[in-house]
DNA sequence: CGTACTTTTGAATCGCATCAAATCTGGTGG
DNA sequence: CCACCAGATTTGATGCGATTCAAAAGTACG
């Protein structure tokens, strides 16, 4: 992801104030590396510029849970509020992310009032967007996920994946098989217009 | 929910300054009473102090899909950096909401650091949570999804529910027909331990 | 008491997960 | 420039589990 896509897609990247973002570093981190894990103290608030980093958990079986994946942006902000962390985090893919002191952090938000309304801006809308994910994770089949993300993430009924289809399976809830199969299904039915990746609603005049 | 509990669970309403406080309106409200649809100016921030609200969409089959369910303290609260509401906000027991003027609620964000403070944490923690049911959902099988909730939603691996099983399942994605019969048998074969509204994990020593 | 809703069970069907394997693709190094 | 490799894409076959439709029993509430 370039810079110009990322922050178009986190505006409160873009009102970072001068005295924050001169303490930003950037890490380089290999694939499979560990930035965090749970009980660590939060010293640090981090933004994924590019590769992806997963927020994960264990279960007590030692099955692992992924709760956030992050191509871009920040990424465990719900942690600013907190002590500790209560995740582990790791790298997926190689990459580099933007780190944060947390303290200079948190002072930014407190003293500019430009950078706290586009931070609230950004949890808001994070929140909007995890509530669509449910929604659409709540339906029953795979036809109605897809049109359900082409209408609420794409624009005028059509998208263009930034991402694998094996990805975008897993971000639908379902395999990756299912998922060739039911946009298959779609396009031989009409219902889809697909051309590599755009995938556009068909019109029904 | 008494004050107290309600106090307990949403921090932000402790540290609502007083200004803001004396604008705070009782409304009384009826169970399936509509407090405000989709497209609806945004003129109010709302908190639940006895009764249930649910935040709801339709899907284009007319299948309702819960966004979110609030038993006390704010809700959709991601509104308030919105013009408009995103979804339709009902009812579903009788009870009373708390009204405040979304333009003095905004004023008090910006004056009181130690309210807005609160409210920051409001909103990651709600983060957090969507973030476990997307997770949650993203499980293939009913018994996944039920042994997760227990985990997440609930201490030490036990919950009490305070719902019925059948918007239960709504929650968890399922139908009620899919949850029972998964409740039956993780309690058949030991996994869980069932009495009423008390669901726990059953130890294995 | 009667009504509406929840809980529970049954049977049939269908869609998705799963396992398997064959292509296709982009990227790497020789 | 080509050979090669890892990962993505695609198709096939199979079984299971969830949905769906149906209906009975239980429960809450006025």
């Amino acid at each position: 992801m370039d810079w110009r896509t990322l922050i178009a897609s986190q505006p409160a990247l873009a009102r970072i104030p001068p005295q924050l973002r001169i303490l930003a570093e950037r890490r380089e981190i290999d694939a499979g590396e560990t930035l965090f894990r749970i009980g660590d103290r939060v010293q640090s608030v981090f933004s994924v510029i590019s590769g992806e980093v997963r927020l994960i958990r264990r279960d007590r079986n030692g099955t692992e849970v992924i709760l956030q994946r992050s191509h871009g942006g920040f990424f465990a902000e719900a942690s600013l509020g907190n002590k500790t962390y209560h995740c582990d985090v790791v790298a997926t893919k190689k990459g580099a992310v933007l780190r944060f002191p947390a303290k200079a952090f948190r002072a930014a938000l407190d003293e500019d009032a430009n950078f706290r309304d586009a931070w609230m801006t950004h949890l808001a809308r994070e929140v909007r967007k995890l509530r669509a994910q449910c929604e659409r994770l709540s339906l029953h089949n795979a036809a109605d996920r897809i049109v359900h993300y082409i209408e609420s993430e794409g624009t005028n009924g059509a998208i263009t994946l930034n991402q694998s289809r094996k990805d975008w399976a897993t971000e639908l809830g379902l395999t990756h098989e299912a998922l060739y199969r039911a946009l298959r299904r779609l396009q031989a039915d009409g219902t889809l217009y697909i051309d590599g990746d755009l995938v556009a609603i068909a019109q029904t005049n």
